[in-house]
DNA sequence: AGCCTATGATTTACGACGCG
DNA sequence: CCGCGTCGTAAATCATAGGC
């Protein structure tokens, strides 16, 4: 298979990774909304701009996200557990 | 009780009312650089296919014409997010 | 200095739904 | 009913960032 795969710099593959109050917003929404975490037009907006990302890239992380967690559910336990526990104190008070 | 998998908003994941698992897709092939060189080229040309296009680019480059119609359908979903 | 994994972006391929 | 349009997505893969 021609692999000839000369993928010379594709520009918008240089990417930075993203803050991390950013994947602190992205991973509350999505660990509190694990059985449906299918942000709206509109709530990627909010996060995005709460990100201060793009919506795409909202959509972006959101895709990784899903397919990633479906992947392999025990490595993210951890993960789960500490915005569950986080979400919880935030409703207590 | 996550409900990620493959439906649209993909809810379910081993309860789902419907699994498209068996039937699931072709397998996921990368056109080759001339493909894409050529799809590019006759799309800069025309965002949107004729059929006759659609047919000869098929031939021409051994794709199907589901994947060519495929190819512009996503190229210009592509072309819409670069222009945001 | 290398590996190796994590992570963000891009690429094929569909399903849902709309319109004519 | 059909076929092609867009939209949102899954899944695989790419390319780099970052940690050891």
């Amino acid at each position: 298979v021609m692999i000839l795969r000369s993928r010379f710099l594709d520009a918008r593959r240089k990417r930075r990774n993203f803050s991390k109050q950013a994947t602190e917003v992205l991973n509350e929404y999505f660990y509190s909304h694990l059985s449906n975490p299918y942000p709206s037009e509109e709530a990627k907006e909010e996060l995005a701009r709460k990100c201060t990302i793009t919506v795409s890239q909202v959509s972006n992380w959101f895709g990784n996200k899903r397919i990633r967690y479906k992947k392999n559910i025990g490595k993210f336990q951890e993960e789960a557990n500490l915005y569950a526990a986080k979400t919880a104190q935030a409703a207590v008070s | 009780p996550s409900a990620i998998d493959s439906q649209v908003p993909c809810i379910s994941s081993t309860s789902s009312p419907e699994k498209p698992v068996e039937t699931r897709k072709k397998e996921r092939t990368s056109f080759t650089q001339t493909q894409i060189q050529q799809l590019e080229a006759d799309f800069a040309d025309n965002h949107y296919l004729t059929r006759l296009r659609r047919y000869e680019l098929a031939l021409k480059l051994n794709l199907t014409e589901r994947q060519i119609k495929v190819w512009f359908q996503n190229r210009r979903m592509k072309l819409k997010r670069e222009r945001t």
